[in-house]
DNA sequence: GCAAATTAATGATTTATTCAAG
DNA sequence: CTTGAATAAATCATTAATTTGC
C-alpha cells in the first residue's frame, strides 16, 4: 500500500530535518495511515509488547518512540467518543425534547431547559448510562514498559519477537488482538 | 531509620512467599515509610529517573516494580485530594449555606437545595475554582520508561545514576526535585 | 502572494473514576 | 474497607491550518 524505498529515505530526511531538537511526534502519512488501519481493524489498548512491536515497525518511517504509539490511541479512542458524544447530542436537540434529567430529589426539577450547547460536561455524564458503547474491547491488562514484561508472560506466551514487512505487523497484530480478549477480566 | 539486614532478608523471604504466581504489588513497611517520606517531602510526580532511580532502593526492601512507585504517588496524590474535598464538603454542609451554582441562564435557578452527600462530583469542578491549592508542584515533564530518556537530557543533566543508602536517595531525590522546577510551565 | 495573527488539531500530561485483590 | 492497578476524562501546550490586513 504506502511502502517503497522512496518515500521510507523522504520522510527519514524529513523527519530529521525538521526535528532537529526534539520536540513532539509528528506522525508521518504512513505511520497515521497505518495506526488508523489498526484502529479501524479493532485494536484499541495495545498493550507493552503490541505497543513495542508497532513501535518498531512504525519507526521505519520516521522517528518514534513506544509512548507515541500509546498515546495515539489513548487520544485518538477518547476522541471518537467525544465525536460521537456531540453527534448524540446534536441529534437530541434537533428532536427539541426536553431532558429532564432525574435527581435525586424530583420535586425541584421542572421541566430543565433544552439542552443548549454549554453544559456537554453534564450532559456526558447522563449519557454514559443511556448509551449503549460499542467498546466491546473492555480493560485490557495494559502493563508498563518500565520493567520486562514479566506478569504478561502469563497469557500469550506465542508472539513473534519482531516481523518485517508490514503485512506482518497489521496481520500478526490484528489477529494476536481479534481474539477479543478471550480471558476477560 | 529502617534498615537492617535481618529485616531485608525476611522481607525478600516474604515477598517471595506470598507471591508466587505474581499478582499485585504488596508493599513493604520500609518501602511505604521510605515513600511516605518522599511524599512529606513534596514529590508528587517523579519522572522516570527518579522512578528508576527510587526503585532500585526499595527493591532492597522486597520485590518492586517501576510502575508501582508510579501508581502509588498517583494513588496517593489523588486520594489525599479526595480526603481533602470530603472534608471541605463537610465543612461547607455545617455551615448548612445555599450553593447557588451560576448557570447560563441564570432565571432558572431557584435556590438550588443544600448539596447533599451524593453529588461529589458537581462541588468539585465548583472547587477547584474556589480552593486554593497547595499544589506547588504543578506539571512536571514525566516521561515514559518505553525508550531511554532522550528528551530530558534538555533538562536536569546532573542526576546521580544510582545511589546506595537510603540517607543518599532521600537526600538525592529530594534535593533534585525541591528546587520546585525552576523553569516553570 | 505572504507574514503576522487566530483558530483548529492533536500530541502529551495530569486528574478523576472505576475495578478488583486481599 | 483499604489500596494497587488500570482506564477514561479533562487539561495543557505545541504545531498545522486558516484567516486577515497589507
Amino acid at each position: 500500500m504506502i511502502s517503497n524505498k522512496c518515500n521510507e529515505i523522504i520522510n527519514v530526511w524529513v523527519q530529521l530535518e525538521t526535528h532537529p531538537g526534539g520536540t513532539r511526534w509528528n506522525p508521518t502519512q504512513e505511520q497515521i495511515g497505518i495506526l488508523e488501519m489498526l484502529y479501524k481493524g479493532g485494536m484499541r489498548t495495545p498493550n507493552a509488547q503490541q505497543i513495542e512491536h508497532i513501535t518498531s515497525q512504525l519507526g521505519k518511517y520516521g522517528k518514534i518512540e513506544g509512548k507515541n504509539v500509546f498515546y495515539w490511541f489513548q487520544n485518538h479512542k477518547a476522541r471518537e467518543r467525544q465525536k460521537q458524544k456531540r453527534n448524540n447530542l446534536i441529534s437530541l436537540s434537533c428532536q427539541s425534547s426536553f431532558t429532564t434529567t432525574s435527581v435525586s430529589n424530583p420535586s425541584l426539577t421542572t421541566k430543565t431547559r433544552t439542552s443548549s450547547s454549554l453544559d456537554i460536561r453534564r450532559a456526558s455524564m447522563v449519557e454514559k448510562e443511556e448509551l449503549v458503547e460499542e467498546n466491546e474491547y473492555k480493560r485490557t491488562c495494559r502493563s508498563w514498559g518500565f520493567e520486562n514484561l514479566e506478569i504478561e508472560n502469563r497469557r500469550n506466551k506465542n508472539s513473534s519477537t519482531m516481523a518485517t514487512t508490514f503485512n506482518k505487523i497489521i496481520d500478526n497484530v490484528t489477529l494476536e488482538l481479534f481474539p477479543l480478549h478471550p480471558e476477560g477480566r
